[in-house]
DNA sequence: AAATCCTCCGAAACCCTTTTCGGAGAACGT
DNA sequence: ACGTTCTCCGAAAAGGGTTTCGGAGGATTT
């Protein structure tokens, strides 16, 4: 990749440099290296060997300019603290690197301007798209149409119905949870969520009564909505509680069910004999360390990002897409409604 | 950015188009944008009225080529899914934010080959330089002096001492761990710490030990290692309770702490009152949800990331560094060890 | 021996921007 | 009226690779 000249600084081996320490033009070296016809077979291997001796790197670069496609990707990320982005990039940064792509990432921390920022910048190193990553379900204003290369939107979608986007199906998930809660023989269902302000909350809630009516049945009590936190499922759960009996208590998050756990087992109400529990979002750190082991909704956010990829190498690729695609949750067995599991 | 030409196909704007338009030279649109002096106001007023009209964005790409650098960072992770990199990454995007870099991903997911290749696309990238950032604070190999960039490895330092390395100190965050437990008046000491094999879980341990001694005291029992799982923390925690008294425990991680406390719990033992506990991370979702709160060692991942982007900058403007620099980790005091708080 | 064909290689253009250098024209001084 | 000094602008090269096209030379055919 180097080599050192007399003032003993590096500089970057070219493709001139290979060519002209095997006695070739470059027109020839270039050919050789990439597998073209019209190169006798021992020129191909002289070239070669020169390049492996200099360790030789072409530079992506200059072919990025004479393609016009760079093998670039950006992400601009609007939460990188948060559980959701990391496995959406890591979905994308999957499905990016089994074709020769490479991902730049942007955290805008939610600032409007910094995603302007870094807009710009991504443009201006000419990527070949973009995959937007909301914090929140909500939908999110959308880039405009007038960014030059496709943009698909993850996990927040776009306000504007045309933009591609790839969400999580929380209302499908609500739903899930339910069916799951009623197979296992539980029929006086309590929820517990979130902040009400969020479309997460509202949409697993909607879900879930669907379910409920479909099965002749009704939520006990209402919605408790309150943050997502262990400390609110605490609180939560002494309220329901001392209410009308339950068999069963759905909560927004697993982290509002870990403090609905802790309740129950402060008033030595059997977990899940006399009433089991579930969450959402499959957070390994919380699902596994709870007592018991905390059965709940994965929303499958590697493969909403491995989707947001794909979707947008498509659109690269001349075949764009437009609307919202929901990821079809799964619901993970474990042992807080089903003894033992 | 794009204009439409007759087919409806959309192509980048140039500065040829922009100085085309404004009826001028390339040159001197490339000046005028650029605030260089020898362009009349009113010529410079034109280019840049036109080059805002189409929404011109020059090709960082072009630029690069002439300049030799590309104003892009690599970032080589191991472990995207754990808690480590994370803040690291935000740490160097960061330091790299201010000035306008832009930051290649790639996770290795602890694959020498994975890794090898993603170096190579990172060439052929041009980067300016790398941060290798690796999933546990045992050495990691080398990624040799044949790089023809400069590499700060950050977590995992190099095993060669002439790279540059940037580390959490487990040693000092073991010490800081004992001496807030004795200033709050502890001195009977026990400690539940992770897997054996990892150098943090030594670290810690010879840190904490180091300031016992210092102070005259002896640590109860042996150091207890296990896994870094909630579930070792409860089982570990009534082992130590049925040992000799304790008015302490310390343990190897946050998650590890989770589990002692609901052992605490369990027996009716008062946390701080009768036992202190602490942990180490600092990891949001495991201290704050506790009963009481934990009270932890900040390892300070973000300062460690930005420092390893500060050292890379450094190197890449020519003043390289070697050694491994430690992060100087704090403690975050909350309710398990001081009443209250 | 001349014409034809095939094989292999090199010159040059291209991508987009920056920078240097020189030239055209105007304003100025004498 | 002529030389000098500015001011402003454009031509050209550079950066590293790919691709097209044409040419040189050898082998084959007539």
């Amino acid at each position: 990749m180097t080599s050192q000249d007399g003032s003993g600084r590096t500089r970057t081996v070219t493709l001139r440099d290979v060519a002209q320490l095997a006695g070739v033009s470059v027109a020839t070296a270039s050919k050789a290296l990439n597998g073209r016809a019209d190169v006798r077979p021992e020129t191909r291997r002289r070239v070669e060997e020169v390049a492996g001796r200099l360790a030789f790197t072409p530079n992506t670069l200059a072919k990025a300019m004479l393609a016009g496609q760079t093998g670039t990707v950006g992400l601009l990320t609007n939460d990188l603290v948060g559980r959701f982005s990391l496995p959406i990039l890591m979905g994308a940064e999957d499905a990016s690197g089994a074709g020769r792509m490479s991902v730049f990432l942007c955290d805008a921390r939610g600032d409007a301007i910094r995603e302007r920022y870094h807009l710009r910048a991504l443009l201006g190193r000419r990527v070949d798209g973009i995959i937007v990553v909301g914090s929140e379900t909500d939908p999110r204003p959308s880039l405009g149409h007038h960014v030059p290369v496709p943009v698909v939107y993850a996990y927040a979608p776009s306000d504007d119905p045309t933009d591609a986007s790839v969400v999580p199906d929380n209302v499908r998930a609500g739903t899930l949870a339910v069916e799951h809660l009623l197979l296992t023989g539980h029929q006086r269902i309590a929820h517990i969520s979130g902040d009400v302000t969020y479309a997460a909350a509202q949409d697993r809630a909607r879900g879930a009564d669907a379910a409920l009516q479909a099965a002749g049945l009704q939520r006990v009590g209402p919605v408790r909505f309150g943050s997502w936190t262990e400390s609110w499922g605490r609180l939560a759960a002494g309220v329901v509680l001392d209410g009308d009996p339950v068999d069963a208590i759905l909560c927004g998050s697993d982290q509002i069910a870990r403090g609905v756990l802790d309740t129950l087992r402060d008033r030595g109400v059997d977990v899940p004999g006399d009433v089991a529990v579930m969450g959402f979002d499959n957070w390994e750190a919380m699902v596994s360390g709870s007592r018991p082991s905390l059965t709940t909704v994965d929303m499958r956010f590697e493969a909403m990002g491995r989707r947001a990829a794909e979707l947008l190498f498509a659109a690269i690729e001349g075949r764009p897409s437009s609307g919202i695609e929901a990821i079809e949750p799964r619901v993970v067995v474990r042992g807080s409604t089903v003894a033992g599991a």
